[in-house]
DNA sequence: AAATGTCACAACCGCTCATAA
DNA sequence: CTTATGAGCGGTTGTGACATT
């Protein structure tokens, strides 16, 4: 189509600049008799224009809604955070900042913030940190990098709630202390259980989450406004399986906790035997790995290595987190959710949380599995204050 | 002072989607 | 179902101000 008809049915039509003449002429029309159909305001309001150009200006410039002036921090930081879950859904992203227009965003963002974020190291496509050629060069020589599945392909961003509104309306983010070891000491060490343990299996009505590597976990798309504010801080021993069932519930009162993190766990001994694949590490002394010996899905079972006695299904937590998307879904008033950081990290730990804390929810017998969890080390911080649950310093599996 | 480069912003272009005839 | 038309979106280009050489 490309050209619209109103523009061969006028014959000498302006192009480039607006005159101040031919603003104040659109003004007063639509000030008067409102748009209507766009084919008609440049006849009417006797412009030489096309009716998508008086659009264009209308509501790019016209418009008295429209605010002024720079972009102010908390706009940028709030384009950046949209922009990671969004990505150049341009309109979606403005209608999250009111007064400001998709082009003028685009435009800072082509201008402005993609440096910006280059300067920071992070790459503003992926929003993931800019890896140097000569690390990743090094890593991909190790035949036990996981840099090999990091460097495949992002998917594409997602249009659906994030599974955040199985919480409640409390909007969160997760903010990871100590990141440098949690990915490295943890995620990598694990990858092939996350490889082989897709969270997006693990939502599948919902599709928020899904990962292609440990560290590319993400939850897609958001909410509508953007109004609460809160960050989830989470102990990389917690992930997986399990958040204990304060945790959930704390998304839900809107309560709030502090805690200082604890000191990164010390060196691993050597994980034990497991069935297919390299088990991931629960903490110092236990392991969980994937018994897929079964070949029934449902019946798939995550369990503890350490005494072998500790095994919950994870076909429970599909059904937990099915349960989750559930709940997202029929959330007429979810407020979405505000990203009070960038990190793929965060968005990682997000997810996990999400499907983690879905399994909480929903499996409320088998909380007495992991019931018995001390814990000292989350941290959360809400628009109503903070406060704190503690960390978990060592788990028991009955 | 003139030429050139850079930048931010405005506007256009081409496309898809929705809807009505 | 097809076609015509309008609305809207995102990528790209044009323009003018300013800085640099």
């Amino acid at each position: 189509m490309g050209r619209h008809y109103c523009c061969y049915k006028q014959k000498k039509l302006r192009k480039g600049l607006w005159s101040p003449d031919e603003d104040e002429k659109l003004l007063d029309y639509i000030t008067k008799y409102g748009h209507g159909c766009w084919s008609s305001v440049p006849v009417q309001a006797g412009l030489l224009r096309c009716g998508k150009s008086c659009r264009l200006r209308w509501f790019n410039y016209l418009r008295p809604d429209l605010k002024r002036g720079a972009f102010s921090q908390e706009e940028e930081d709030l384009i950046i955070q949209l922009h990671a879950v969004l990505g150049n859904r341009w309109s979606q992203i403005a209608a999250q900042l009111p007064g400001r227009t998709d082009n003028e965003i685009k435009n800072l963002w082509n201008s402005c913030l993609k440096k910006k974020l280059r300067k920071r190291g992070i790459d503003p496509v992926t929003h993931k940190p800019i890896v140097s050629k000569s690390l990743e060069k090094s890593q991909c020589s190790n035949p036990n990098s996981s840099l090999t599945e990091q460097r495949s392909p992002s998917p594409p961003p997602q249009t659906c709630y994030t599974a955040m509104g199985g919480f409640g309306t409390a909007s969160a983010t997760m903010v990871v202390p100590n990141c440098a070891t949690f990915t490295s000491d943890y995620f990598s060490d694990h990858d092939s259980f996350f490889n082989n343990n897709p969270l997006q299996s693990t939502v599948p009505s919902c599709s928020t989450i899904w990962t292609t590597t440990p560290s590319r976990c993400l939850a897609h798309q958001m909410g509508k406004s953007l109004g609460t504010s809160s960050e989830l801080y989470l102990h990389p021993n917690t992930f997986p399986p399990i958040l204990p069932q304060s945790a959930s519930s704390l998304f839900t009162t809107g309560l709030s906790h502090s805690v200082t993190p604890p000191p990164p766990p010390p060196p691993p001994p050597p994980p034990p035997e497991c069935l297919t694949m390299k088990p991931f590490r629960l903490d110092e002394n236990q392991f969980w790995c994937l018994d897929n010996s079964s070949k029934n899905d449902n019946s798939t079972s995550v369990s503890s290595s350490a005494e072998n006695n500790g095994v919950f299904s994870w076909g429970a937590v599909k059904e937990a987190s099915s349960s989750v998307s559930h709940i997202i879904d029929s959330h007429d008033q979810m407020e979405g959710v505000k990203w009070t950081a960038t990190d793929y990290i965060q968005n990682s730990c997000l997810s996990m949380a999400a499907a983690a804390a879905a399994a909480s929810l929903q499996n409320q017998t088998q909380q007495s599995s992991y019931s018995e969890i001390k814990s000292e080390g989350y941290h959360f911080i809400t628009s109503s204050g903070s406060s704190s649950l503690p960390w978990p310093q060592e788990s028991h599996i009955s």
